[in-house]
DNA sequence: ATTGGCAGTCACGTTGTGTGAGTGCCAAGA
DNA sequence: TCTTGGCACTCACACAACGTGACTGCCAAT
């Protein structure tokens, strides 16, 4: 059975590793742990941690590595995370503290995770499904082209382009439009503004039937697709730094996440944990190219209480106590930042 | 002197190394090559090129490799630009011909180029010089603070959320000042937007200072800002493809293409050619942290004569003459379908 | 100007050898 | 039953020696 004592050599090892990228051995472990033991019982202990499958040998004759599950029972015990030291709080304080755009803010926080973790930092946008409508506009551009402006109430902002019929659009009934529109819509969250929209075409004369409905329907994907996120990125670079902890090439990885659909979908299977935070390791990812990479998410939640995700994603090696402490805490303060500026009346 | 045939060795050189990724000997020229001369006397030739610094011997007795000079050289005299295949002209039009949104169009179009050229994919953002106002936006999101929204003719919008004095937004006063900033300033161009604006605050009464004059002067700074581009890009995970033609790593240069900012200096100190086409190979790029890559961009006009730049970025070893017409006729494609779309009356 | 020939250089792949880190096992001790 | 020291064994790795082959540069002859 695997000891106490066994967790605490899982342990050692897997922090020299993230340390050394070096498999380490029993010599070196009792040369700088104080054990009080020797190193054949380190050894024994090793054995039955190989046997457990949490760590292996790649040579007959080398130090040992852990391997995915190895990562995993570490994270799990994983429970004093280190602090953040008082110079990557300051970090965080005056890195977001100014910014009141949502777009800025997403952006400055995307970019300090990926400082503080040196890894590859994601932010999703909130989901807007929670969101409410706040502002409807119809800008004329040209005689048939009208571009739509949705804008929630958690500050982000939607814009289509289309082509309205084969007339020439009437200025003043757009003005009407919209001003019905607004009344209509204003205020509502997304599903029911999907649920207005169905019928709102109705209480037009069927003349205007090829300006209405074109722009309702494009109105109704918008809300619709409201809810399909966006995802900001930051410190790609990171992953050629770390190249040697990849058994190949990066570039199936730098593929990988390049596309945001598959991101998207990975941030939506991580099963949030208890407290909003996940972590996926190696070939937990395997199916979307990623098998080499662990992933640590947390929820955040802006305004309304629609829910996103942040997180990092880098090597299965990788130093998981500094950066899950960095995820929490990044995450924590965003969801104060985000929830103490937006959540005013709502006029 | 450099004879005519050695500028055509020159040629094979560079042709048979971008295809191989190993120096060629004189011996693998009169092989593949009919010139109808002997190895001994390619020799002589190869002699004058190296004389030149057009190629070099990475070791003393190796084949060539061109240098920086020697790529330059080859690509000015690259008169004959290798046709698209006609998949290739079909995947344009495909792939762009549907989309009617401008960031649709130019998120298709940087994917496009990069599935192209297999290289890092660049797509500027039209400039908003020319561009004129089409409509202003205020929005009020809470008792205090108010998202104004920019939208030009190009199709292009900006937002920006301000904080408004202390004293509570009067909605009506707000819809004034949207009407006549919109009387105001429509149409105008963005230069002489900023003048308007200069004035603007006068006509108002002293206690609505607090109120509009944050407004002007954010509005002020967007429209200033305006001319400040923005840049998409695809196709990083290519550099990890061909990441044998880097020296070191690939990190310092996915360091630099993240930075928006050096991408968007080095393509404003790009020369525009007389075609608006134009070439930076290896050490041209050294201040930009890219000294290892070229750089090939043409420029490509929007609605209102607005100039931008698109191109791709990629090892120095490159195979220019099927990325160069890519470029090209990208370039070109995205002038017509912009043009086309965009052109029309005004109202 | 071109050519064939020839000597010289040098990267690279192969093979062989020693070295050291580290393991597994076992018998003895607590 | 757990721990320990000892010992034989394995094997990656670094290093050196050695061909081999692909070049070049030079030169004398055409």
């Amino acid at each position: 059975m695997v000891s106490d004592r066994s967790l605490e050599v899982l342990r050692v090892i897997v922090q020299d590793y993230i340390a050394s990228r070096e498999p380490v051995g029993s010599r070196s472990i009792v040369e700088r742990y104080s054990f009080g033991v020797s190193a054949a019982t380190i050894r024994n202990d090793m054995a039955i941690l190989e046997e457990e499958e949490l760590i292996v040998a790649p040579h007959t004759s080398s130090g040992r590595v852990p391997t995915d599950k190895g990562y995993r029972v570490f994270v799990d015990q994983l429970t004093d995370l280190r602090p953040l030291t008082s110079a990557q709080r300051q970090a965080i304080e005056t890195f977001l503290g100014q910014s009141t755009d949502l777009d800025e803010v997403l952006a400055r926080t995307v970019r300090l995770l990926s400082q503080l973790t040196h890894q590859v930092a994601l932010v999703q946008y909130p989901t807007l499904g929670h969101s409410r409508i706040r502002h409807l506009e119809l800008v004329p551009l040209s005689s048939t082209r009208v571009m739509i402006v949705l804008i929630t109430d958690t500050g982000r902002v939607d814009q289509r382009i289309i082509e309205v019929s084969d007339s020439p659009v009437d200025d003043t009934f757009l003005a009407e439009l919209r001003a019905r529109l607004n009344s209509a819509l204003g205020g509502l969250g997304l599903t029911g503004a999907a649920a207005a929209l169905a019928t709102f075409g109705d209480q037009f004369a069927p003349t205007r039937a090829s300006v209405v409905a074109p722009i309702v329907s494009s109105l109704m994907e918008l809300v619709v697709a409201g809810r399909q996120d966006k995802l900001l990125m930051a410190g790609a670079a990171n992953l050629a730094r770390t190249e040697e902890d990849f058994s190949g090439s990066i570039y199936p990885v730098l593929e990988a996440i390049e596309e945001q659909v598959t991101l998207l979908r990975l941030f939506g299977e991580m099963a949030p944990g208890p407290d909003g935070f996940s972590v996926s390791i190696g070939r937990e990812n395997a199916s979307f190219g990623l098998g080499e990479t662990s992933v640590l998410t947390s929820g955040y939640t802006a305004s309304g209480g629609d829910l996103a995700r942040l997180g990092v994603l880098g090597p299965t090696r990788m130093d998981y106590s500094n950066n899950m402490a960095a995820v929490r805490a990044v995450a924590r303060y965003l969801s104060r930042l985000l929830g103490d500026d937006h959540n005013d009346d709502g006029r």
